[in-house]
DNA sequence: GCTCTTTGTGTCATTTTAACACTTTCAAAT
DNA sequence: ATTTGAAAGTGTTAAAATGACACAAAGAGC
């Protein structure tokens, strides 16, 4: 017994394959992540910005259209964490209930390709359309569940990040491009979870050259004000060059 | 226009999803990799083992499955690279041709999952099975090209056992149980594609406590014998209870 | 001008790194 | 028995990186 043969695939969602992002944001204070909404019986249940690719698109082509459908976030530099293929990982029941209502097939077997992304939160305020009722930011720390796996996917991509920051100068797309050292040393320390140095932190920023300072202060706060510095790409390009992989945080 | 919906999907193969694998070994003289052989018209063409995953099947166990299926090789740690899936990724027209004589449905669009890991050579020697002619061990730096997107997925295979191995002591699975550290030390130039100062990487290695040395030298060697040494997996533990996870390469 | 809050800064002891060359041990050949 | 070839094994030093630690300076608000 063969399944049908397609033509036209174009312009078809492919029922076996989907994508979802894991978008992270960070207020100054804490990581927060891009969840939407669905509304069902059981009240509010969040899950991660997904759908079903089309047969003929790139799977990241298929991420950062999904992105833009369901919250209107586009121009997202999106980067895979890879695919979750638990049989079973969109059979819950509350899950199954809600894939009635918007898929042409709820039954079928659905893998998933997880990509991630890290956005300066002020650049992206989000717009919820498509199925999605809503779209917001919630902070990383307070969510107990999501949608299918999407919880799984959740840890596996914060568990990434915190691998990823100590290669690479990542953490800078989470902040705007004019910042202080504090709330780059506060990052650090929300993505890798642990307490850093202050003096041993910013001593290791300053001498790997990838900050520049700018002849500029913050004003208007209730304290002494900082330093306000942009990330130096310039130097951070030289330093990659002779292989320099490791932030050593 | 629907695809049509399936029962008894626990019985067929998803034609839209497969997965491959990329398995390293180690000839105590350079990275080698599995790969089977197709017969084509224009003579012989590698690829990685490969096919599609049932539709009732996790991935990881299609992706041991596949691997037994093709190769012969059991009892294997697959560990996930990602998903590949641009939509002309089996495009070429010599694949297209050899894909007419295996799947049933030779034009799906099919996105793969690859997988990798690393043996011990001694241990496993290939069978090749189903629709693979013969599987073989071919030294990585002589591979220049492979079916589909496999070089590309080799690529990312490589670069994904680079990072891997500053992290994580895996390269113990590509040696035998005992091994000296000459072959531990040619095994890290190996991986990491540049050479390490000798002296140095012996006194690290030995710092970090995760290899013991046995009671036994090599005998037979026209040299001098060297020590053998194993792996130390309890002090290996000790080390990442307290978050380690910089070999530091 | 006092208070509150956050910024910004230096030292020192310890550890880690990188660079570098010669002797030892065995098997095989003579 | 001696020589030869080939890999094993070993230590020092200078430079750099790390981790621990405390107090003065600058602005806003009252």
């Amino acid at each position: 017994m063969r399944k049908e043969i397609k033509k036209n695939a174009a312009l078809e969602l492919n029922p076996n394959v989907s994508v979802d992002c894991v978008i992270f944001g960070f207020d100054f204070d804490k990581l927060n992540v891009l969840v939407i909404n669905r509304e069902s019986v059981d009240g509010v249940q969040w899950a991660l910005p997904g759908n079903l690719i089309y047969d003929d698109e790139h799977l990241d082509q298929a991420a950062n259209r999904v992105l833009a459908e369901l919250t209107g976030l586009q121009h997202i530099y999106l980067e895979q964490i890879g695919a979750f293929g638990d049989p079973n990982r969109i059979s819950k029941e509350s899950d199954r209930s809600w894939l009635q209502s918007i898929r042409a097939q709820p039954e079928a077997r659905v893998i998933t390709v997880a990509y991630f992304s890290l956005v300066k939160m002020e650049d992206y305020q989000p717009q919820a359309s498509s199925f999605a009722k809503s779209a917001e930011w919630i902070p990383v720390n307070e969510i107990r569940e999501l949608a299918f796996d999407h919880f799984d996917i959740l840890q596996t991509a914060k568990s990434r990040l915190k691998q990823m920051i100590k290669i690479r100068p990542i953490g800078f797309n989470l902040l705007p491009e004019k910042f202080t050292l504090s709330q780059l040393h506060k990052l650090y320390e929300s993505i890798l979870d642990k307490p850093l140095d202050k003096r041993n932190f910013r001593r290791k920023i300053q001498k790997l050259n990838i900050v520049m300072s700018l002849e500029e202060k913050q004003s208007g706060v209730p304290h002494k004000p900082s330093q306000l510095f942009m990330f130096d790409k310039e130097h951070y390009l030289l330093l990659t060059q002779n292989g320099f992989d490791n932030f050593g945080f």
